[in-house]
DNA sequence: TTAAATGCAAATGATTTGCTCTTGG
DNA sequence: CCAAGAGCAAATCATTTGCATTTAA
């Protein structure tokens, strides 16, 4: 965890991409947090530490850093883009209440076998698992409002 | 599929829900449509056959639809809504080159079982499985631009 | 030195909202 | 008839972009 700052690090270097101080911040905000923050909530976390950070910045850094795939944007049906820095193959635990997302391993549930070739010719690259439901805290916390959905 | 529209209208009337020709016009469009439409593409279909409709509505509407429980809204990862009429557990094959998204059943890919309790407490509801690809047609178009990611 | 990265502010694009008018039941 | 729903336009919110300035290598 705090290792992929080092390996992230070395690897800008070796691929000769200028690692600058927000680079570095962004990305290491993006690793330190489990809960695949939105590019707001890693401005707000970031803008004591680097005096001066602009939210254009965090949002630039963000969507470099995935093209050069160091971190992928996961899916969410709010539309709020959230980031994850592990790339390691995993599910996502989503609370459909305060959108938390919370990784999980294989180890807790198995996801399928990728299929070589889907239906209608898609040809299947990765599997994205989301498992939706109500996490610890917001469950402690009682069906606060009427609970629509 | 057209069954799903009368079935739709019972429940509307059974449910004391007011039946106008923007909400059949939505409701169908969004249950005719295989791909997932967004709201933009919904209220471009529907522009001409429902004269004077305005993109309030169609917003209005599929948020209402979604709160009654008729459509539900996918996780998307270029953030822009996406909605579904189809209620029954299926997955999602989605194009990561023309953002398109397909159904497929549980015959194809079998999900795997949702356990009753999750880690850290928290309590999972459904699974939301989406594969990840490249569709028939984007891959018969073959690899226009150099296909960053 | 110098191309790439940053900050600021203005622009964009999706979605929401206030308010008045229309309409289904 | 009359409250729920629709239309219009202005507002909001997340995100992007133009441009002058800074900075890592």
């Amino acid at each position: 965890v705090a290792r992929w700052c080092t390996i992230f690090s070395q690897e800008c270097r070796r691929r000769g991409i200028r690692l600058t101080a927000q680079r570095l911040a962004i990305y290491r905000a993006l690793a330190c947090d489990a809960t695949h923050p939105t590019a707001d909530a890693i401005y707000a976390a970031l803008r004591e530490e680097v005096s001066g950070l602009s939210r254009a910045t965090v949002y630039r850094m963000l969507e470099s850093l995935q093209l050069e795939g160091f971190v992928r944007r996961v899916s969410t049906v709010d539309g709020i883009a959230r980031y994850d820095a592990n790339l390691v193959p995993h599910q996502h635990l989503v609370c459909r209440q305060c959108r938390s997302i919370l990784d999980t391993g294989g180890e807790w549930l198995r996801p399928p076998e990728l299929p070589r070739r889907g239906p209608a010719g898609f040809i299947p690259e990765m599997l994205d698992l989301c498992i939706i439901g109500i996490c610890a805290r917001c469950r402690r916390s009682g069906e606060r409002r009427g609970d629509a959905n």
